[in-house]
Order: C-alpha cells, then sequence, then structure tokens
DNA sequence: CGTTAGCACTCAAGGGTAGGGAGTGCTAAT
DNA sequence: ATTAGCACTCCCTACCCTTGAGTGCTAACG
C-alpha cells in the first residue's frame, strides 16, 4: 500500500487533532473540521489503511484514532510546521536570561531551564555543562592558611572548579609558584576525565626535588580532582505533565514523576549524541528507558565555539505540540549559546 | 471539659493508627487493636469530647475520626515517640554521607537530601548554604588571560565562590596584589549583603591612585558580587507523595506537585529561623504558605561551627510518620554538621 | 471504479439504583 | 460510669441501562 497526497493530508490532520486535543479523532470530525473535500465515509477507508500501515492506532473498536510513534515520526519528519515565536515570547526569552546572574554559566543554564519550562508548558530537562569532558586550561594553586590550599581548575569550556586541598605542612609562595606551572605545564589541554593515576605520577618525576610536597599535595589533589562532579542534571516543571489529560490517571502520573526524579535516568535519556545547533527528537519507543516509552523527549545540545557543554530539552507526552517546542527550543539554545560565548569573549 | 489519662491514650491511639494507615479510625477499631480496657461505646463517647475540644474530626458523620492539627500537635509535643534507627539506616546515612565528593559542601548537601528522601519516603527540601549571610574571608583577584580577571571569594562558612571580570585594560601582578590586599583589608568581615554601592565606593578612597583601574574592574565587581546567587533549593524525592493514598486524588497530587515546583514556596516554608540542631515541625494550617495548609513540615539547620548554614528538611501530608522521621532527619543533620565541618578543620 | 449514504454493531462513559459495610449517636440496662 | 443494642447515616461498589461517538460493511451512485 502507498501513502498518497491524501493519505498524507489525513494522517496530518489527525495529528494536529490529536495534539490539539488529546482524544482520538473519528472521520467525522475530520470530514467537518478539515477541508478535504471528501466524506466521512472516504475517510474512514483512509483510515483503515493508515492503520494497516502502522500510521494510526485504535484504544477500542469503536473509538477514533490517534496517531503511532511512526505516525508522530513522520510528522515531525516531513509534515509539521516550525511554529513562528511570538514576539512576546522572544522577548521574554532574551529577557530573562540576559537577567540570570552575570559570569556564571551554570546560572545561565538554569535560568534557561526554567523559561523553556514556563514557555511549552512542559517539564525541561538540563544537563549542565561537563567538566570531565573539558580540557583544563588554566590551573591555580593559592595558599589559604597554614592547613589549606585554595585549588582552581579553569577549563576552556569556561566552567571554574575549585577545591580546597588539606596539607600537612605550610608550603611558601615560590614553591607554589613553580608547583603551578608545572601543573599548568603538564596537565594543560588534558580533559579532566584524562587526568588518572598514571597522568598523575608522572608528575612526580618533574617533581623529584619537591618530593615532600608533592607526597602532601598530590594525593589530595588527585581525590580531588577525580572527585570534580558528573554533571548535574537538572529538571524543572514536572508539574506540567498535569497540563495532559493523559496524565489524570494517577498511576500515569506517578510513573512520570518517577521517572522525573530518578536524574540517572534523565541522564541517559539526554545522552543523544547529535550535532551541535540540531534538534534531537525521540519519541515513544525511541527512548530506550523503559518508564519513559511514551514520552517524548526533544533536547539541543548547548555549546561554546563549537564545544558541546550539555544538553537542555524537554520530556512530554509524545503528543507534544513539535513545531511550537522547537522553535522555542531552538531561540533559546541560540540565545544561551550567545550568552555564555559573551562570558568568554567567545569570538563568533 | 479537660484531658485525663485515658483521652490522651485514646488520642494516641487515633494519631498512631491514622499515621499507619491513613483511614479514619473508628471505635470499635480502637477497642480491638488498642487495650485500653474499655469499650468502643465508651470510646465513642470520648471521641464525641475530643471532636469538641478539636483534637479530631470527622469527615462525614458515619465516618471514622482522623487527627486535626491540633491533635497532631499535642502528639508530636507530649506523645509521640523517637524512633530508633536501625543499624542498617545508621549504615546508610553514614556510608552515603562520606562518599559525596570530598571537599564541597554543595555536593554533600546534595546527597544528604538524596538520603533524607530515600530513607523517609517523603520529598526532601534543602537549601543550600546561603553565599549572601556569609563573612567575607578572603577575596583572591588573578590575572586570568588579557582581558579577564578571575576573582575567588571564600567565605567564613567555607563556601568558594568566583567570577570571572571582563577589563578592559591589562592590570599588572604589582597591582592586582595591591587590590588583592585592599579588598581584603575593607570587605573582609562583611556580609556578601552588606556590600552594597556605598561601601563600593568607599573603596574607591583607598585606590585613589589607580583610579583608571578601579573604573575598570570596580563596577565588574560589584555586579559580580551582587550577582552571587541567593541561595539554592533543591528537592528531591517528589514522586513519594504517591506513597500517601491521600494523594492518589490527581488534583491533590497537582497541587503539591506545583508547590514543590515553586522554588520560592519552599523557599519561604524553610524559613524557620530556628535554633541550630533543634527540629522544627510545622502541621498543616502553621504553614503560612496557601498550597501546604495540609502538608507537614519537619526541617532541621545545618550548620559549621554555630554558624547556620541552611535548612534540610522533609514535607509530606500530616500524617507523616514524625517519630520515625525525626530521629532520620537529627542523624543526617548531625552526619552533615560532621563531615562539612570536617571539610574546614573546624575544631569541635 | 472510486466515492458516498446508510445501517448495524461495538464499546466507553455516565447516570441511577440497590445492597453492604463501617461507623455513629442515643437509649436503656447493668 | 460503662456498656450492649439498635436505628440511622453515609460512603462505596457493583450492576444495569442509556447514550453517543465511532467503526466497518454494503449497496447505490456518478
Amino acid at each position: 500500500m502507498e501513502m498518497d497526497e491524501r493519505k498524507i493530508k489525513i494522517l496530518q490532520a489527525i495529528v494536529t487533532d490529536y495534539i490539539n486535543n488529546g482524544e482520538p479523532v473519528g472521520s467525522r470530525t475530520i470530514a467537518k473540521k478539515y477541508d478535504l473535500g471528501i466524506s466521512s465515509a472516504t475517510i474512514r477507508n483512509e483510515m483503515a489503511d493508515l492503520e494497516e500501515m502502522g500510521y494510526i492506532e485504535q484504544l477500542h473498536t469503536s473509538s477514533g484514532r490517534k496517531p503511532s510513534d511512526k505516525g508522530y515520526r513522520l510528522y515531525v519528519d516531513r509534515l509539521m510546521q516550525i511554529a513562528e515565536l511570538s514576539t512576546e515570547e522572544q522577548y521574554i526569552i532574551k529577557h530573562h536570561l540576559i537577567n540570570a546572574a552575570l559570569y556564571e554559566v551554570e546560572k545561565i543554564v538554569k535560568q534557561a531551564t526554567l523559561v523553556l519550562s514556563h514557555l511549552t508548558n512542559l517539564t525541561s530537562i538540563v544537563k549542565a555543562p561537563s567538566v570531565q569532558k573539558s580540557c583544563i586550561k588554566y590551573i591555580q594553586l593559592m595558599n589559604l592558611d597554614a592547613g589549606s590550599v585554595l585549588f582552581v581548575i579553569i577549563t576552556d569550556s569556561g566552567i571554574i572548579r575549585n577545591n580546597v586541598i588539606k596539607i600537612s605542612k605550610p608550603i611558601n609562595t615560590t614553591t607554589m609558584e613553580k608547583l603551578t606551572n608545572i601543573l599548568n605545564f603538564r596537565l594543560g589541554k588534558l580533559t579532566i576525565e584524562q587526568i588518572n593515576l598514571e597522568v598523575i605520577n608522572n608528575l612526580k618525576i618533574n617533581l623529584a626535588s619537591y618530593e615532600e610536597i608533592f607526597d602532601g599535595i598530590i594525593p589530595a589533589l588527585y581525590d580531588s580532582l577525580s572527585g570534580v562532579e558528573t554533571s548535574e542534571i537538572y529538571i524543572q516543571g514536572a508539574a506540567n505533565i498535569f497540563n495532559y489529560s493523559e496524565y489524570n490517571n494517577i498511576d500515569k502520573a506517578r510513573e512520570f514523576l518517577i521517572l522525573v526524579d530518578n536524574k540517572e535516568s534523565i541522564n541517559s535519556l539526554l545522552n543523544a549524541k547529535d550535532i551541535t545547533g540540531n534538534i534531537t527528537i525521540k519519541i515513544g519507543g525511541e527512548n530506550f528507558v523503559e518508564c519513559a516509552r511514551e514520552c517524548s523527549i526533544i533536547t539541543a545540545v548547548y555549546s561554546v565555539s563549537g564545544t558541546p557543554l550539555g544538553s537542555i530539552g524537554v520530556i512530554g507526552p509524545t503528543r507534544i505540540p513539535y513545531g511550537k517546542v522547537i522553535s522555542i527550543l531552538t531561540e533559546i539554545v541560540k540565545e544561551l549559546n550567545d550568552n555564555i560565548a559573551q562570558i568568554y569573549d567567545d569570538p563568533r
């Protein structure tokens, strides 16, 4: 069986209607509301075909049809129109992201999550910039007081992390500067996850003359580096799921909220390694996390000067208003990238 | 009317039973399950009295009784027994908090939130250490590259914050050191929220000879300081609310989840300024946030060397197993305080 | 031959009713 | 003062029935 123009139009009508109303749509509804110039009986025949082809499905014999994952996929790939943003939406995005605390990537990212969830009426999920995969750009050691040293790492993606390292014996300033230099020389350009015990032990060779100091500080430094967080997951607007009637069922709602409570699941759902700037859409069963089989997830990667930093997106039922959400997400990521780039004066 | 011993016992039975089962409890149930040596008819009479006194209430004429806020309050203040922790629970608390990334207060606090929600089967809420109210202990300025300066603030409560400040004109190392010294001298011991435009302008007097540099760096510095985040709110285990049958109602569940989604509400609920170490319990209507009128909130303040850092607690229905939760929370806060103190080598 | 009107059929959802059960308050007996 | 007994209240569930939306099939139509 083939998809002719007319079947496409009917499918489009079904998807559109179902996204808007959340109720299975029947042949008569389509005949009346969408001006296809054919009768409901004809539409019925076509719908039977569409069902046979797997694009739509029925809950029970006498219900209307709703799109299947395959139907949504076709819609998303070929039929959907990207919505234009209203000037108000554009304003909100710009305004709220710029107003986020200056000079803090993570703050801006969190703010973006808030705006995204608010504008889409969905649950937004985001992976904060990952430190693990960033390259070390600059390391600084500083004496804090007799017993502790402040250790600052700045990555090429502009993330700053600091840790306080305990030492048993004070280190004088000159030595500290030397140490800082050596660390920068040896560890610069490496990603944090590349720094393992071997690398650290190699350091020891350079530091032969400072063995004592080395022994005091390096183990703590290693602990400190390997302890640098795996990137954080933020979630906002979980309660938005209640905007969708299919989640008025308590079991469904519980399942969704448990999923969203579980940072590990969300993390693996966000692991779509797609090209920066592109939007990734996972519909229903395309998600490999069991509890997310009835959800769609739309994500994008945000980045600075081409280096991906993390992902941001939304999760909701499969009947997400894709076109709308995509345009909002696109704009937010664009604004996010711009803001982050500004912080680090990234030329673009 | 007076509360005699027998009324107290009946009330205790009602509260205990309702906390365990979540269903209104009738006179016969009490007569059978709790060995009070009186008949259901007598209990019925006493219950009518207890209701008149406002300790218990009825949903409808032929339902059993459940405790009112006032009833819970009496229970919490006078009747409840603090549960002993199982060795397993103690192990989990110790183990998971120690395993949190070393040297990061916020990480440990987050981990505590996770453990708390897991052990209590409730939604845990936490206010991360507040930077605003911390005193500045140490400030450091460092040249990053030609156009930017790294600005590190360390507070007496051990929180570290850093920001990158953009400058139009490079500052040489000697000047930088002088600036650092002056900043430490003038801003040390102030809390971050005390640093306003006036204080900053006073700085200018000390820096008369560096006017040009001052103009380049100070406004950004001020932005940076005033932009230092208001303390963060973390929430974990929102889906736990579904463990309580009274939230099997979709509207109740929605209301709760919207409340928990809203960081501002949670923040104001956490604002119980109680003595460090003590547990604060707010029952139902004792909460001033409208949506939390049917919830109880149990919180504690965690601190380092006597300085309160933030609050941690749980939110749930009024029929929280108070005794259990209090002992878990107490232990977690104790462990949390110890861990934080260790990080900063606080003598205790 | 595709399209359409008509019709019988299916099924979920909603309303009404009856019965069961848990619990109460009251009364009278202990 | 306590308790047994009883009538009463009210919720909950199951059941039935009706309604309505939607389908598939068939036969007629252009």
